[in-house]
RNA sequence: GGGCUCGUAGUCUAGUGGUUAUGAUACCGCCCUUACAAGGCGGUGGUCACCGGUUCAAAUCCGGUCGAGCCCA
């Protein structure tokens, strides 16, 4: 192979970029189809992952191009919020509090500016043929203009409002949390059977792992079936150490078998003591403070952490005698999923936007999207039944899209920013004007930023608002995403769509596998996992990593295998001297006839027929890795195989007609024209290569329509070839178990007259002599040295 | 605890009721044949996780068990 792949791959990037191939062209012929791509986090870590995921869509993109498309495949960067405030953090080694406020967004905003950069190249790398020129960022100025605008539209269509309510807070971030950033975690903790005394009844012992809640206890409950309790409902008990008196409830949620058979419902230790309270409208008190730390009573001080508390309380309730037992016990806790830090459960205002009375129409939704794998609807379907609270899209952080907006000094009124002048930073500018309400003229501003889902929810429009093309592309065709967060990203996105322009956002959803280790496990980095796509790139070349991820089926997930890429390399080899061999047979032919007379020329363009009707039907199904097979599957044993070797073996003899030669030569032109352009999409780099070195063709083999299925040949034709096949088969099997084949003599029985017709070429390509030919029904062989 | 998915040769993977279970890779044998040894040809290798059921027939459908993943509580 004298091929520099790298160099190679490098000249057509340059290429394409210069010819602005992917750029979108509103006023192009053709059918829009437009993709809505998941902007990456810019903080995470790049791994196999997004090469995975992300040549999915493109490969899509580029069979759509070439089927007459007009293709709108822009790509954002998510560099807003939360995780880029981590990751500056991490980066610079120092904390939000060791930053001025400005100084912190600055650095956040550069730390996104060149994650986003270093994910770019990547993609170039890959041969992705999004609008990497015109990418933009979620937190572009134009983006938390989009975001802003579309927050007043909701508030102005009453869909947006601030309430105290119960919220999850991270201790350790200080910010309140959506359930979509929760994920949970395995642990060993203690569980205390605490007596709670009777006022009037007897004592009851309670069980729990969370002590030092106490001093939020708001009720007792205990299961309507159990006979221990009966006499307690509706009775009232001491909660130790605190001493104020609380109801015993009974409801069937409580499990008998579980601890003593009554639990103490607290405001608010868990999800469960929140159904609780609104179902029975239980008192409210709260003892976790906005940044999830206690607020302090007559035990606990203030501003320390639960498990501080804990510690005073289990001690207080030991030496007053309040504790039977303590065991072992495993528990699954919420943390928060990027700290890993267990969520409290507080009271704040927060905004938040109100859809809970939309799930009828959610499911409607869900139903009207094509889904592809279509089992993965119901995640969503789960989802929306689940909901508990509306959308809380506040965060107390620093870094991230602002709430357009400021409160009255005096009265405390809401006012809000003009259209015209978004986006804006209320923390940093001053409202102009007087309060509608009271007259006042002193306001301060919003502080709490958005949550990250508020932006990225809007991707149609942050890819499309600012090139003035929005109303061409929307709703959009199909959504492209792995499957892990159908729950936030795809669900959140149908939210806005539906709030803001009652549609869809788009008709179809596809979704990616994820990548696991060679394991079969989930990445992780502490176990040593570290996979580049960088590396693979530079050691296999970008068209078989490419190869690669369509190894395994339709929104499945894969395990790394450094083999599968050996596949897609040798498939590029492979293509690289099938070309070669094009070209010398072919004699510089160029592919022009009108019938075809020759039997093999009539089998292989109807075998190409054929695999061009499956790959275009599985890549009109997103079946990539069906669309490869039957591709791999023709191009190295059909075409390579058996084809070019019937090809080398009629034109070594001296006696061909000049006629056929040039049906030959012009067929396997057409033939590999053809299949360069079916692989394509999968392997754009090698397939460009070779329609511009061997097919001697200008412009990019991408934006060349996509092979017709050929008209079937004639089907006795056909079906000769494959017999001869499978004589050659039979020939090389047979002396192969007999020894050397080159050279054998051979024996043969079947139809004579086919057999005597392909003697020559079946002598050529199995290297034998036929020195018997008989008729016979059935194909047999005999082999003589 | 719930929902969804997966479990197929050493490894990765295709296959949702019907001859002998797909392909790759690895392995063994032959061949440096004038495109390609990162190749060609031939071959070895699987009780389709386990248990039970439905059926003339199960990798495939149903129930359960075990293991893995994702999402959620």
């Amino acid at each position: 192979m004298d091929l520099d792949m790298a160099k190679m791959e490098e000249k057509w990037r340059l290429f394409w970029e210069e010819q602005s191939l992917y750029a979108f062209n509103p006023d192009a012929r053709g059918e829009i189809y437009s993709i809505d791509s998941p902007p990456p986090t810019v903080s995470g870590d790049l791994h196999m992952g997004h090469s995975f995921s992300y040549v999915h869509q493109d490969i899509i993109a580029r069979f759509k191009r070439m089927t007459g498309f007009n293709v709108f495949y822009p790509m954002g960067f998510d560099d807003n919020g939360l995780p880029t405030e981590k990751y500056s953090e991490k980066v610079s080694g120092k904390r939000l509090r060791d930053f001025k406020p400005e100084e912190f967004i600055e650095l956040c905003n550069r730390a996104g500016l060149e994650g986003g950069a270093k994910i770019k190249e990547i993609f170039r790398k890959l041969g992705l043929s999004a609008d990497l020129k015109n990418s933009y960022r979620t937190y572009s100025e134009e983006s938390r203009r989009i975001s802003q605008l579309m927050f007043l539209d909701l508030v102005h269509k009453k869909r947006a409002y601030r309430s105290k309510g119960p919220v999850l807070i991270c201790p350790s971030c200080r910010t309140a949390i959506s359930q979509i950033d929760m994920k949970d975690m395995e642990r060993e903790t203690d569980f205390y059977y605490i007596h709670f005394k009777g006022s009037d009844t007897k004592d009851i012992p309670i069980a729990t792992t969370r002590p030092e809640m106490l001093g939020a206890c708001v009720a007792v409950f205990v299961n309507p079936e159990d006979s221990r309790f009966t006499e307690y409902i509706g009775k009232t008990v001491s909660v130790p150490l605190y001493d104020f008196k609380v109801k015993v409830y009974s409801d069937s949620f409580v499990d008998p078998g579980k601890g003593t058979g009554a639990e103490m419902v607290c405001t608010f230790g868990d999800q469960n003591d929140v159904d609780l309270w609104r179902k029975y409208s239980l008192d409210t008190r709260i003892i976790i403070d906005a940044n999830g730390r206690m607020n302090g009573d007559s035990l606990v001080p203030p501003g320390i952490t639960t498990t501080e508390a804990r510690k005073i309380v289990v001690e207080a309730l030991n030496s007053n005698g309040f504790v039977s037992r303590v065991e072992r016990k495993r528990q699954s806790v919420n943390v928060h999923e990027r700290c890993d830090t267990p969520v409290e459960i507080g009271i704040l205002d927060q905004w938040y936007i109100k859809y809970l009375d939309l799930r009828t129409r959610m499911d409607d939704a869900g139903n009207s999207i094509k889904w592809y794998p279509d089992f993965m609807k119901v995640r969503y379907d789960n989802w929306v039944r689940g909901l508990k609270v509306d959308w809380c899209i506040s965060r107390q952080r620093v870094f991230g899209v602002t709430f357009p907006l400021w409160y009255c000094k005096n009265c405390g009124e809401i006012v809000y920013a003009d259209a015209s002048r978004l986006p804006v930073d209320p923390r940093f500018t001053k409202y102009e004007g007087v309060c509608p309400k009271c007259k006042g003229s002193e306001f301060v501003g919003e502080t709490d930023v958005m949550d990250t889902w508020a932006t990225s929810s809007l991707s149609p429009r942050l890819a499309s608002l600012p090139g003035g093309f929005f109303n061409k592309i929307y709703p959009m065709t199909a959504r492209f995403q792995g499957h892990e967060i159908i729950t936030s990203w795809a669900f959140t996105s149908i939210v806005r769509a539906m709030l803001h322009d009652n549609m869809l956002p788009w008709k179809e959803i596809v979704l990616s596998g994820i990548v696991k280790n060679p394991q079969g496990l989930k990445m992780s980095k502490s176990r040593g996992d570290r996979f580049s796509p960088d590396d693979f790139v530079s050691k296999y070349g970008s068209d078989a990593v490419r190869h690669w991820s369509t190894v395994s089926g339709n929104g499945e997930d894969i395990s790394i295998d450094e083999k599968d890429f050996m596949r897609g390399r040798k498939t590029v080899i492979k293509m690289l001297n099938a070309g070669n061999l094009v070209s010398t047979l072919g004699e510089g032919n160029v592919a022009q006839f009108d019938s075809v007379k020759g039997e093999p020329e009539n089998w292989i363009l109807s075998e190409l027929s054929n695999v061009t009707g499956s790959v275009t039907e599985f890549m009109n199904a997103y079946s990539l890795s069906k669309a490869r097979m039957a591709l791999d599957n023709f191009f190295w044993n059909t075409f390579c195989d058996n084809y070019l070797e019937i090809c080398k073996a009629r034109m070594k003899t001296e006696d061909i007609d000049p006629a056929e030669r040039r049906e030959i030569a012009s067929t396997l032109y057409l033939t590999f024209e053809s299949i360069l352009k079916l692989y394509a999409p999968i392997m754009p780099f090698i397939t460009e290569e070779l329609y511009h070195t061997i097919l001697k063709k200008e412009g990019s083999i991408h934006v060349q329509p996509w092979p017709a299925s050929f008209p079937a040949a004639s089907r006795d034709k056909h079906r000769n070839i494959e017999y001869v096949i499978r004589a050659i088969s039979m020939i090389r099997s047979e002396a192969s178990k007999s020894g050397k084949v080159s050279g054998s003599s051979i024996y043969i029985q079947g139809e004579k007259g086919l057999l005597e017709r392909h003697r020559s070429l079946i002598e050529g390509v199995t290297r034998t002599t036929l020195v018997s030919i008989e008729d016979s029904a059935d194909l047999m062989v005999q082999v003589r040295k």
